[in-house]
DNA sequence: GCCTTAGACTGACTTCGATCAGTCCACCCT
DNA sequence: AGGGTGGACTGATCGAAGTCAGTCTAAGGC
């Protein structure tokens, strides 16, 4: 229990006591597995419960009227899956596995009960929001101010320190099953143009992504020209001792 | 006390009791004053407090590394303002006022003990802040899949809604004091175009802005037309009794 | 072995919105 | 009255990214 991906991510904020571990642990109700490419929350839907993503890969997107798609985020391991939903009692978007997935179940009557319980642990919650709004904030000025490239370099590295930080990845790369299409839609850019920017990057030799596998050729000069800064990801460790 | 617009809008989330909104009004400390264009809230700056806005119109905003400015939302009476940065301890924006504004500062212990307090204050805040996290995700999807016509659609009316919530508009049209140059920054467009699809708008009848005012010619032609769905902003009463 | 499908990849052409380079007007100053 | 400034507004030109219409390969079905 103490090493799975959420209190991983959880403890890079909060120190969390013995006592709020196992109140963790109490919020890990059902375990559920579900195959890749099936819906799991559905635009519209109300009074769903939140998953807390234990493997898999997983994103949330929008379906706009016209039929366009815009992928909000990925999730992967540690990650809440749906939170927002159930806080505004309605799903404002869709969440997809893109890989086959496992997660567990979290009811909101016992989020209540655990934040009754230590209030320190729904300061760790709000973090957790935080951050995840803080990502969405940072796409938004992704595709508001960034050319396609940059773009594109600047979510290979973002994608890059989350993986870092449950262990999934490191400086210099990591596995990755999405596609060019799903990038296509996360980036807002057409599938045809993820693939000549991919193209790009690896004739300058900054990052390569091939079979399924990211490889940083040059993490520095990726960086530099994505202009990343990690600060909104990870800040060395517990803020709230 | 009890007609604050934070107040007001918390409680279309829960039904606030007397406790509570005492505990809500020990929050409030120190009232403050802040001009037009001077930023109270400054990107990497760190550890300052969160504030409620009283009255006044403000803005957060991002500068990346090559000086382009990315708006990542407007402020209005009873939004918070950097409470984001003060969970992240670090501020990874900006909130610069539009208009002078007044402000009352809230201390992130004060936070802690209230949630202590009241745990369903805890999840009207992180309600909250998951309503902003929603809107920030429609800019994105704004962003990444409108058409710049159909991004300024949505805008004025997601503006004109918010505004309604706290009585500060209704369905045929408000008060607004955003220059074009503002609307672009936000929208991730360029004054110039952002003129002339203002233009548009107004030549095919459906919403004109001038003088500071924005007008609805043609309410339900402009929703129509932007794909416009309140559900993420209201949700009509209160979700927990 | 053949057919289908999903995904990577490419060239040719088009378009949306940026950029440049202004004008015009209202509202300060002094 | 003249000068300065901020914001709204416009036409001309340009370029980044989209769209269209494909090819190629690998994997899976039967």
């Amino acid at each position: 229990m103490k090493n799975t991906p959420l209190v991983r991510k959880l403890g890079t904020f909060v120190a969390l006591s013995d006592v709020e571990l196992s109140v963790i642990e109490t919020l890990h109700k059902r375990r559920r597995t579900f195959v890749a490419g099936r819906d799991l929350v559905h635009q519209g839907q109300s009074d769903q419960a939140a998953y807390i993503l234990a493997s898999g890969w997983a994103c949330s997107y929008k379906i706009l009227p016209d039929g366009e798609r815009q992928i909000i985020d990925f999730q992967i391991p540690g990650d809440f899956l749906g939170l927002r939903s159930v806080l505004l009692h309605m799903s404002d978007h869709s969440i997809e596995p893109i890989t086959d997935i496992e997660v567990s179940e979290v009811m909101v009557g016992d989020l209540l009960d655990a934040f009754g319980k230590t209030p320190r642990l729904a300061m760790a919650v709000l973090w957790a929001a935080s951050r995840d709004e803080a990502m969405v904030v940072e796409h938004l000025v992704d595709i508001g101010r960034r050319t396609a490239i940059e773009r594109m370099a600047h979510f290979l590295l973002e994608l890059g320190s989350r993986l870092a930080l449950v262990g999934m990845g490191n400086k210099s790369g990591y596995q990755c099953p999405l596609t060019q299409y799903l990038m296509a839609d996360a980036l807002g850019l057409s599938a045809v143009h993820v693939n000549r920017v991919l193209r790009q990057l690896r004739e300058e030799g900054m990052v390569s992504f091939r079979d399924g596998l990211v490889v940083f050729e040059n993490y520095n000069k990726l960086v530099d020209f994505a202009g990343f800064d990690e600060a909104y990801l990870d800040h060395g460790g517990p803020l709230l001792a």
